[in-house]
RNA sequence: GGCCCGUUGGUCAAGUGGUUAAGACACGGCCCUUUCACGGCUGUAACAUGGGUUCGAGUCCCGUACGGGUCA
């Protein structure tokens, strides 16, 4: 009998509707929440947020556990942070903290423990295929909502032993979840930014982290000069606010040179790139197809997939080759790709 | 130094006696959002300065400051 349940628990009201909805299954669930920064800096594991689950996890009849991750939080998440936007890249933090520390170090921890599952309140599900005997990766209900972008790194092990219950409601069902099990927390604002960056602002988190920014030009495509930029870190491929240049119209960010130190700025039109290589690949299924495959695919957490087809390289790469050009694809965000609902892998833009 | 031209929001830039002083870009706020962005909505903000003329001056006249040009 498979049914003890470790859920991952954020304080807010995702996870929190999560336990409900497993209790109410029958599952036998206990909390946890990873103790990630040191001070009470993070979003994720603030006093208040560990209040919050904690009030959760008393009041639904469950244990509830911290587990202190913070060395390996620093070195797989900040420390990697930092040194990608230090290369001129463009990190996903989430999808590290997902892989190394949520999937990673809380699920081992769990079935450490004995419990049979690791359950979060991610917004995706799970699916198990008798035919090929394989573990899939579904996006949720609500395609609104649907967070299967940042879980692309899932392996098949980590998929068995998963449980994404608020994967099959959209979120006013789960508010109305929690509200039905009395949480206090039922109307709690849904969480953003980076966690470890509560005010928003991570240049000043890089900076703190011994990162100094060297301010250079701002050119245009042929080069000429059109102003001075703050550091390349400040910018990210496709941005338009926050240059701080007014010519006229609106400019983006086509490209950063991190060895003139120069951030190309142009034209909307100039943004659009059919094709990407990709590395530190991930099959959902295990292993890469054979040949090229027909799929959709998008290379930023916030945006529709496209058409297009992926190519296994023979190092473990990818290619991807869109049939319409996409919009500002950037180095160090992630490229997912999807057969309808099911994510089949993914991997970061070179 | 003489003469000429110019000086409007953060930037560019309309406006030739009576306007709520346009617009673009920049900037701020809100929304969206477990990344960074994109996107949507919305807002703040100006007549270089001191005197005149006029019922009334950003608009006309004089001085000052600053910028550009030009002359020996």
């Amino acid at each position: 009998m498979k049914n003890k349940v470790l859920v991952a628990m954020s304080g807010g009201v995702d996870s929190s509707a999560a336990a409900v909805l497993l209790l109410e299954r029958g599952y036998d669930c206990d909390g946890a929440m990873l103790k990630l920064l040191p001070g009470d800096d993070s979003k994720c594991c603030s006093a208040e947020a560990a209040e919050e689950a904690r009030a959760v996890a008393y009041r639904l009849g469950m244990q509830f556990y911290v587990f202190n991750e913070v060395d390996r939080f620093r070195r797989d998440v900040t420390d990697r942070f930092v040194a990608e936007y230090c290369a001129g890249r463009t990190p996903n933090p989430c999808i590290d903290c997902n892989r190394c520390l949520k999937f990673g170090a809380l699920l081992e921890k769990a079935l450490v423990l004995g419990y049979d599952y690791l359950a979060t309140g991610h917004y995706a599900r799970v699916a198990y295929d008798e035919a090929t005997g394989k573990y899939r990766l579904l996006r949720c209900a609500d395609r609104g909502k649907d967070q299967s972008y940042v879980l692309y790194q899932l392996k098949q092990r980590q998929l068995s032993h998963l449980l994404l219950p608020v994967g099959d409601y959209d979120k006013p069902a789960i508010r109305e979840q929690a509200r039905r099990a009395g949480l206090r927390n039922a109307d709690r604002a849904d969480s953003q930014d980076i966690c470890f960056v509560p005010d928003g602002d991570y240049v000043s988190f890089l900076r703190r982290s011994g990162v100094t920014l060297t301010p250079g030009d701002f050119v245009d495509e042929n080069g000429a000069v059109l102003g001075r930029h703050r550091g390349l870190p400040c910018y990210t491929i496709g941005q338009g606010k926050g240059l701080g240049i007014s010519l006229g119209r609106h400019v983006y960010v086509l490209d950063k040179d991190p060895v003139a130190n120069t951030v190309t700025l142009g034209d909307n039109d100039r943004l659009f790139r059919t094709g990407l290589t990709a590395c530190a690949v991930n099959w959902i299924s295990g292993e890469a197809p054979e040949g090229p495959i027909r799929c959709t695919a998008k290379t930023r957490y916030r945006q529709t997939d496209a058409p297009a087809t992926a190519t296994p390289l023979p190092d473990g790469r990818m290619q991807v080759d869109f049939d319409e050009p996409q919009r500002a694809v950037t180095a160090g965000q992630a490229v997912v790709l999807y057969d309808g609902d099911t994510v089949l892998g993914g991997g970061t833009i070179e």
